[in-house]
RNA sequence: GGGCAUAUAGCUCAGCUGGUUAGAGCGCAUCCCUGAUAAGGAUGAGGUCCCUGGUUCGAGUCCAGGUAUGCCCA
């Protein structure tokens, strides 16, 4: 017994837990690092998960495809190393925390304690990391989770800190305002997400107000605002440059409003007085409403144009409060109009406007309406409901307000190496072309839209569980940005090995700078704010190794990376962040090629849902099917190139049973035999036969070479899913064609040289494809490959060699032979089928007919392949087609079009009507001429495509240039030998049935009929063999051995009998 | 509202630089096979290639406009 038997029954699952077990008792990921060591490597960087939450499917993508690149890559011969990180820090695991601990936003934080709140992040932030590697493991993903990397780590954090500090001293970092939503409940600004959580209908007023112009009397420009409270820091009006305005009059007023909104507002028979283009009203000053501003008041109070404004609601005209709405902000930015903010921290009137000073601003609205409307500034008021973000703590509405925040600016300029000068943003424009994207749209599509639209990054976040933003500031302004732990021990005087901000935000700089200051120096405290953690991710290529603390020399060799993946939804998160940093600190791409997976989606096509239950629970699918298999489905899917996939249970058990189950049964199958016969590989190491002269041998193993040229190909080129279904092509053509046209080869009770090519073939196949198919289902196909190698090779298959595909095994002849063949094949079985003929009973012969000599030699070549297949005693081959088929013809409009042009429909319709005998005529190489137009025109045959339809009343059928037609008539001899293969058939069922092994010899007692007696002299020898019979008996036998078979006629009894 | 992507058989997806009968697998129906059996083979039914225009001798493919869905941004 030369192989571990195996049955065709395999439970997937319990084999890839065995795999499991042996890889890690075996070390065979280290090894698989280990033996590559000292090698050129392939950088891999891991983008960081949020361990706040279970994997699900979408992680399992992304680790899959992290997984495969790099399992290719080291069979490749390179060293690749795999860390896994962990995305400590942000908003996520604060909520978390913040509702365990019941604390609702900022001031309830720093009165419970920023220590006692940071610690419990801390805390509970790897909660779920063992359930992760187990998954992450389960999966088969190899991946060093031990030398990881976590955010929160000191020296990953010092290393954040250098990357803040090398962009500080490019002068890229700069204090500036950026409109915020905030919360007056809990005084302090919320993220996007949480503002998102708080949307609800409510009713504001609705208040048109008039902005009385200074140099024409009792004219006005009518304006909408739904926030009075921002009205007494108003600083302009803003019209649109191409929108058309009118003027009404309005008791004793005159009223400019956009055309688009006049009758909104005056009803459709209000006369208009005048017309103006927004351009035409830019500049005119109109009367304040209020008088508390005292900057720059040069600039306040006139009519300005924006592209912004709009005609779908209000006026057509906007009034403008720089601190209070990000389009007023940036006008006024662009305008050199002061921020004029004068609420407090909980949002309430200071003594900048004395009227409401105290009162919250929006429940000021009340009074400063009343206030305008006794100033008889009021047009209309009404109220009206719409959705507005609420505190998602406290349900108070929130403010938009102009907040001070950290920014890296993209708009500095930057030398490289080579004393390149570019701004960083652009910079990070051209490192993005020099990317690999997949799919390759998204390099200018979303991506590079995204830089070319990228502002200035807000570094800030006002939170508390993350990396401090390392400056600290003086009373008189002054900055100072710590690089380094031993810096800021230095500065402070105090040794310091933690980070967080409960630590740092101890630490105090004092300086002796005795000039300021005489008496004690100046003191230095730290800016509040921690870091966006995106900022922390995009340093992941340094931090991860603590550069440069450590590993100084490693960066040069490991920057960029080779290969990142992750999915679509990072294109704004890493993807960009990488792309920002790696551009500003050392202006080049952070890594060369990506795979951007797209979004997983229930069943039904909706996001997956707990209460839709829309999508299987991920034990439950690899229980049931596997790893492997949920792989290779994931991997198939257009999902691994940006596209959705709706992901069904079915799909996984599809892919089971397109490659897994056929794969394992080609294995079966040959381990069954190979053992039986008690078969060896010749060659300790080589596993390429150096003779073959069987057809199907040579085929088989052309088209493995050329699936393996096809998918190292598609790899390479980061095209998972064309390598992936590349697997289904290649198991087809094995089972149901090479194994299933063979399969009497190995069957066969002479061991002949051709049993042992047959072998030595098949072995060579299944042993490649564990090596092809090694990084995409590494269980099944390690187990296969620990059964089949020699102990010369190496222990697993993920310790080999890609295969090279020997591209002279490639025979594209021999590849062309064999589809007609199989076309010949499958017609004949077509007619076959038609006349109710079944393939045991054998026919006298096959014509084959093509007027092409190149098929009539491809058929030649291949009749045993034929004959045997049809079960057919003699193939005939034919030229002459005319008689079974009729000929018709259409245009090569390929070839003829660019010819004709627009006589291309009189063409098609000329060769249309060609006779039988012109098209013959064309074939044999005579040119025809046809008239188009009156003007005579040329055709060869290659202007030419044969049509062919059978002609009624045959058995004959077409396809292409092959026509087939089949003898039907049956010799008493071809009956015979039909009832002999009908009876070798029940033999067999019944050595299956009273369970004999495949190699088990037997007797066998007939007790029937003189005709089938007769049969089965004629064909003893035959029966005898293919039954492995050592002798046939006629005896009278029991009822109880009576076969039951309606193509054999009489009575029948047969009994077996095991010859020990 | 803007950007990007997707839309082909009941389902999942192919379809190369435009070439005239649009393919595969699954599912379905009928039949066959049973020494690969959670298999296998044959045949069949099943399509407005999202819609509308345009370019062209010719459009699933190119262009414009729209619809639906998803993601990102506002």
């Amino acid at each position: 017994m030369n192989f571990k038997p195996v049955s065709s029954q395999v439970k997937f699952p319990q084999l890839e837990e065995e795999m499991l077990s042996f890889w890690q008792e075996q070390g065979v990921f280290e090894k698989s690092l280990g033996q590559r060591q000292g090698n050129e490597e392939f950088v891999f960087y891991d983008g960081p998960p949020f361990a706040t939450g279970l994997p699900h499917y979408g992680h399992l993508l992304a680790g899959t495809i992290k997984d495969v690149i790099p399992r290719f890559q080291t069979m490749r011969g390179k060293y690749v190393e795999r860390v896994f990180g962990w995305d400590c820090h942000g908003l996520p695991i604060e909520s978390l925390i913040q509702n365990e601990l019941k604390l609702s936003g900022v001031s309830e934080i720093q009165e419970f304690g920023i220590d006692k709140f940071n610690e419990a992040c801390r805390d509970s932030v790897l909660t779920y990391t063992n359930e992760w590697e187990q998954t992450v493991g389960r999966m088969g993903r190899w991946v060093d989770f031990k030398n990881g990397y976590k955010t929160m780590d000191t020296d990953f954090m010092e290393s954040v800190w250098w990357v803040f500090k090398r962009c500080w001293d490019l002068g890229l970092i700069y204090q500036g305002y950026r409109i915020q939503p905030y919360s007056p409940a809990l005084a302090t600004p919320l993220s996007n997400f949480e503002t998102n959580q708080g949307y609800k209908d409510r009713q504001d007023p609705s208040l048109t107000v008039l902005f009385p112009f200074h140099n024409e009397e009792k004219t006005a420009m009518i304006v909408w605002t739904t926030t009075p409270w921002t009205l007494p820091s108003n600083m302009a009006v803003a019209v649109g440059a191409d929108i058309d305005y009118v003027q009404v009059a309005h008791e004793d007023w005159k009223l400019w409003v956009a055309a688009a909104r006049k009758d909104a507002y005056f009803g459709e028979e209000a006369a208009v007085i005048a017309t103006a283009k927004g351009s035409d009203l830019a500049g005119t000053k109109y009367i304040s409403l209020f008088d508390y501003i005292e900057e720059r008041k040069d600039k306040l109070y006139q009519i300005q144009l924006a592209d912004f404004v709009s005609t779908e609601d209000g006026t057509g005209a906007v009034h403008i409060a720089p601190s209070f709405g990000e389009d007023d902000f940036i006008l006024g930015q662009a305008l050199g109009l002061p921020l004029f903010d004068p609420l407090d921290t909980e949002g309430k009137f200071t003594n900048l406007v004395p009227e409401w000073q105290g009162q919250g601003a929006k429940d000021a609205d009340k009074s400063i309406i009343q206030h305008l409307k006794q100033k008889g500034r009021i047009f209309k008021h009404e109220t009206f409901v719409h959705s507005y973000p609420h505190c998602y703590r406290t349900g108070v509405p929130l403010l938009y307000r102009a907040l001070k925040t950290w920014f890296l600016s993209l708009d500095k300029e930057l030398t490289n190496e080579d004393g390149e000068t570019k701004l960083l943003k652009q910079w990070m424009i051209d490192n993005n072309q020099q990317i690999r994207w997949v799919p390759d749209h998204i390099k200018d599509g979303r991506f590079g839209k995204w830089l070319d639209n990228a502002r200035d990054w807000n570094l800030s976040r006002n939170r508390f569980w993350g990396t401090p933003i390392p400056v600290w500031i003086a009373e008189d302004g002054d900055m100072l940005c710590v690089g380094s732990c031993e810096e800021l021990e230095k500065l402070s005087n105090q040794p310091i090995d933690d980070l967080h901000k409960h630590i740092v935000d101890t630490r105090i700089i004092r300086t002796n700078d005795k000039v300021n200051y005489s008496e004690n120096g100046k003191e230095y405290i730290r800016t509040s704010e921690v870091f966006d953690c995106w900022f922390e991710s995009g340093s992941m290529p340094f931090a991860q190794k603590h550069y440069p603390f450590d590993n100084e020399d490693w960066l040069k060799e490991h920057f960029p990376a080779d290969f990142i993946a992750e999915g679509l939804d990072q294109t704004r998160g890493w993807f960009y962040t990488l792309t920002i940093l790696a551009s500003a600190l050392f202006q080049k791409p952070a890594f060369k090629n990506v795979i951007v997976n797209g979004l997983i989606l229930g069943d039904d096509g909706e996001k997956m849902s707990k209460s839709k239950k829309n999508y299987p629970p991920i034990e439950g699918v690899l229980d049931s099917y596997g790893a492997d298999a949920m792989r290779l489905c994931l991997l198939s899917s257009p999902v691994v190139r940006g596209e959705f996939m709706a992901f069904t249970e079915q799909s996984v058990k599809e892919t089971m049973r397109n490659v897994l189950i056929p794969f394992w049964n080609s294995y079966s199958f040959f381990v069954t035999y190979a053992n039986v016969d008690n078969w060896q590989p010749k060659d300790q190491v080589q596993t390429l036969p150096t003779q073959l002269d069987n057809p199907l041998d040579q085929w088989v193993i052309s088209r493995l070479e050329g699936m393996v040229a096809d998918v190292a190909q598609a790899i390479e080129a980061y095209e998972l899913q064309p390598a992936a279904t590349r697997f289904v092509e290649f198991i087809e053509q094995l089972t149901n064609w090479y194994i299933r046209r063979s399969r009497r080869r190995f069957w066969k009770s002479q061991n002949d040289t051709d049993k042992d090519q047959a072998y030595a073939t098949l072995y060579h196949v299944l042993v490649t494809f564990t090596k092809v198919a090694a990084p995409f289902i590494p269980f099944l196909t390690d187990s296969v490959y620990r059964n089949l190698r020699t102990t010369s090779m190496p222990e697993s298959v993920h310790l080999c060699d890609f295969p090279t595909a020997a591209d002279d095994a490639v025979n594209i002849d021999l590849d062309r032979k064999m589809d007609k063949a199989m076309i010949a094949v499958s017609l004949g079985r077509y007619l076959r089928s038609q006349a109710s003929m079944r393939v045991r009973q054998p026919l006298a012969e096959v014509i084959l007919v093509s007027i092409d000599e190149t098929t009539r030699q491809d058929l030649d070549a291949m009749q045993d392949v034929i004959s045997e297949e049809l079960n057919v005693k003699e193939v005939i081959i034919r030229e002459n087609e005319s008689e079974l088929v009729h000929l018709s013809a259409k245009p090569n409009f390929p070839k003829l079009g660019p010819k004709l042009g627009p006589k291309m429909k009189l063409a098609a319709q000329a060769i249309g009507g060609l006779s039988a005998d012109q098209i013959q005529q064309l074939q044999e190489g005579n040119a025809q001429t046809i008239e188009l137009d009156g003007e005579p025109f040329e055709l060869n045959a290659e202007d030419i495509e044969i049509r062919r339809a059978e002609k009624d009343g045959l058995a004959v059928a077409n396809e292409g240039d092959v026509t087939v037609a089949l003898d039907l008539n049956l010799s008493e001899e071809l009956k015979q030998e039909g009832s002999a293969r009908e009876l070798v058939h029940e033999i067999q069922d019944k050595r299956k049935q009273l369970d004999f092994e495949v190699s088990d010899r037997i007797e066998i007692i007939f007790d029937t009929n003189l005709e089938l007696k007769s049969a089965i002299e004629k064909f003893s020898d035959y029966i005898a063999n293919e039954t492995l019979a050592n002798e046939l008996k006629f005896e009278t036998l029991a009822d109880e051995y009576n076969v039951d078979n309606s193509t054999l006629s009489g009575v029948l009894k047969i009994k077996l009998t095991k010859i020990s």
